[in-house]
DNA sequence: GCCTAATCGAGACGGTACGTCGGGTCTTTGG
DNA sequence: CCAAAGACCCGACGTACCGTCTCGATTAGGC
């Protein structure tokens, strides 16, 4: 095995650059949004020439990606006893996540991006789609641990129980805020989760 | 009265070329996406020239806006005599017009474009989102007609369910369809139909 | 004879626009130098429109032809009673001609497009060329009467004089002004009168 | 010592790319003449992005000096033992060269723009007049050496003398090849060099 | 006193070139 | 081997004029 990659010859790429980079992405995005989003404009505000951009990421979309991922991160599923708190919670952070400038100048039209580009979506879907679904998934195995919600019958169902309330939640807030353009006020978070909270528990 | 300006001088606008021109963005839209979709292009394939395409629509979106909006214009609520079918009905007209290479090209990117551009996001809400919302509210009152729904208990209130109900489909048919890249099958169907009505009326 | 072609049917062209047309284009002309004129600006000017421009001139250049033309019907040759005096004359004319914004821009942008096309070529001899050309033609015959040149030997020869004292009196004119861009001041016209006399009459 | 700014950051800018533009842009004005050269066939030729070809000249004007200035390096004073003898060696050169596309092109259309852009003026002056009106001091230094020609009486009048030769040589030829269009003969050089001698030497 | 026909203004039309900008690559010098 | 700098090719942008066209509205003669 050729274990340690990391011992390589000549000069190691910088690691400042990297975290510089997506710093100077995200605050792009958040001050220019997509389209006035600039490689040429992303190099210089992170002191960086433009080839050691492209060296580290192939086009303007997988940079925005990568510099965009982190801020899913942080997305967390804390099992506060009961179904509702916990959906409510799950639907806040998302809100959260899309009030921020960044987020919601990369979203959709990353998405939009991902639409055309097999590749891309592939990337969209590790960084951003599926760490927003495993909360889904952990909120249901906790509700069932708890007896609030019935026990999978089958893994296809469950997927597709999961895939199912996932597209809901997400395409909901996506759309009242991004579309829409209202924000996810807490009312509107309540009236949502007893919308969504009453089918699965009756 | 104010008098109808039908009568201006000069040259009048060729309508010919209005529908050439939205004929070939949605070709153009269909077959190369909205990152492939030229101004140069549309005009060469609507046998104009650029200069006229500019005159009517002042930039790419506003033109995509109209050209896409037509094909909403198709949306209808048809009373099917129950308020399921009706639900059913709707998500399956749109599921249809998501796919629909041209809307799907057009329809991210547009939004993504109108969460930046106020004018723009007017543009959108008029001739795409609104139209899409007036079934929602026809159903509800057809509902409430059958007696399957309560009748209004302020204006207020039934402003903010059908907000809320339309941004609950609209979004998850989309987030399905462009974001998970599934489609939106029958059996998808009635499952969120089911998603959707138990809250209804339980 | 179908001579008068001037009762013709239909309106009849207004004498006003050709006159405003033609003043426009100086004006434009002095103010704009040649490379700045263009159509619609000259029909603005004149309070006009583009069409009934086109009407009368079928391009640029003919038009400016047309508009510079008058300025060279001023130029005459008065018989001051010695060769001297009438080449000095002429050359004060003809420097006097070149002093105005309007020739000055016009002239060599014409006789450069001329050069690539016969029919302006045509039009700006006729126009322009020829006037000026009489004026040597006139001075010789006048130096002739007053005996301070001998009588053509042929017509062939005198012909061949008379066009190289034109290409030279011009030529020297406007290369001093328009190329080298100083004056023809009266010690100029002296001394260059000096160095054309002088061979014509040892 | 300045020191030499050979040594620049980035990469150089191809001398290559600059051969190749001032040669296509001699091609496409023997070709197409002043009105139809177009900075975009100048790079197509040159196979130079447009780009490259605003990165080094600002417009049209510029370019074709630099591109026409190189015809101008040939032009030589060899001293051929006698001042009729130099005079009609430099005439010939002279009318050798406008008989050439490219300047013939050229020459009349950058001298029309020059009298309205001072800065082009400048660079006309530097690339091409200058050179030229060289030949004449350095004819009537020889000139002077053989004894055929008075010792300056005053440096101004001998500046005065030179500037009056230059612009009757320069205009005459100009006038006779590029306005009246006829070719500069032997016959005419002889012609116009006695012309000129007379004075000169009487 | 209409009719006919050419003119007028206005402005839209299909084109062509403009000069600029951003994308992504390549070639330098220097670490 | 990497980094900064910047030149490179490419292709789209939105604009400006070109010269032509289609309008409705005049403005003369000729009947």
């Amino acid at each position: 095995m050729t274990e340690p990659p990391t011992a390589r010859k000549g000069r190691p790429r910088s690691a400042d650059a990297d975290r510089a980079i997506l710093a100077a992405t995200r605050a792009a995005l958040a001050e220019l949004g997509w389209g006035g989003l600039t490689m040429g404009d992303v190099a210089t505000r992170a002191g960086v020439a433009k080839t050691t951009l492209y060296r580290r990421w192939p086009s303007k979309n997988e940079l925005v990606v990568d510099a965009v991922a982190v801020l899913f991160d942080e997305l967390a599923m804390a099992d506060l006893g009961s179904l509702r708190a916990d959906i409510e919670a799950v639907v806040r952070q998302f809100a959260g996540l899309l009030a921020q400038p960044e987020s919601q100048a990369a979203l959709l039209a990353l998405f939009a991006e991902a639409s055309r580009d097999p590749a891309l979506r592939l990337r969209v879907r590790e960084s951003i789609i599926d760490p927003q679904k495993e909360l889904v998934r952990l909120g249901r195995a906790a509700a069932q641990a708890r007896g609030e919600l019935a026990a999978d019958t089958s893994p296809e169902a469950a997927c597709e129980d999961i895939d199912i309330i996932f597209d809901t939640i997400a395409g909901a807030v996506e759309h009242r805020m991004l579309v829409s353009g209202e924000p996810a006020s807490p009312a509107w978070i309540s009236r949502f989760t007893t919308l969504l909270l009453t089918p699965l528990t009756s």
